[in-house]
DNA sequence: CACTAATTGCGAAAGATTCGCACTTGCCGC
DNA sequence: GCGGCAAGTGCGAATCTTTCGCAATTAGTG
């Protein structure tokens, strides 16, 4: 699971609960502060929903996980090793649908070409309707 | 500012306070329900935060305001009739680049092409760092 | 002018995240 | 191995944003 030194070479002191919620979130992919709670819970069940947030932060700040925002709910967690992609964020339904970063990157070049703007594609999803749903007209407007 | 008959034709009535919000909305460009109130306070002191919440949303179901997501801030409205961007938003500094909506297009394409994905840029801005910004490594990871 | 339904104000509620503070515990040096 | 100290945790309260219920008000209609 996490290796014993990942988190002490990072300054970190290596306590269960943030072994677990790092474990968590690279189990999880894309998991809520709540969702990592959760599954932290099941091995350790009396974890507090703050100390999950304050490693998710710390963890945060020391480049093992990344959050991104997915939609209309919250934030999202994921660990740092996971691969890069873009999210394909489906309003009606919810789906994730998620694009290899390199088949972005024609428009990320041109957008620091005409704006000088460094895009981080993995940090915001990209809204819109699947297929399925844009077929769907009644379902319009109510995500 | 608003034209009286514009919400009529939508089936609303027409209220000062209903008014007043449209006209924020419009004046403002990309605000927060919390400065839209600030706004109409100025010539409706009286007006709750509820209803400004509750009037937002009913523009929106009628179509003559949208919300997007702009960062880690919150929800912000603009009026319909503005025309349609994609937004870049620094996650240094703030800054927020419009960006027309035709300079995407040959990427809303291929996701379309690659994924039947109908992608709405301006629901959700694009996240990354302004030239300035990514020029300034400390100012990395503080948003 | 009276009637009815839409709209507003207000206070409370709900959900998510943060904070303060006292208690606990990992880690370092001895 | 043992003690001390700062980092980390648990807990409850506070904050912030958004929503809701309900009674009072008001726009639009005839």
């Amino acid at each position: 699971m996490a290796d014993k030194h990942e988190l002490r070479d990072k300054g970190l002191r290596l306590t269960p609960q943030r072994e677990l919620v790092l474990a968590a979130v690279r189990a999880l992919e894309h998991a809520t502060p709540e969702e990592v709670a959760e599954k932290v819970k099941q091995t350790h069940p009396g974890i507090n929903l703050s100390t999950v947030y304050r490693n998710l932060e710390t963890l945060e700040n020391v480049g093992l996980v990344q959050h991104s925002h997915l939609g209309h709910g919250g934030v999202r967690y994921h660990a740092s090793t996971e691969e890069i992609h873009a999210h394909l964020n489906c309003e009606s339904c919810g789906t994730i649908i998620e694009v290899p970063i390199d088949a972005t990157a024609s428009f990320t070049q041109s957008l620091l070409d005409g704006y000088g703007f460094h895009t981080d594609l993995a940090h915001l999803a990209i809204a819109g309707r699947c297929e399925t749903c844009f077929n769907m007209p009644e379902t319009f407007n109510k995500p």
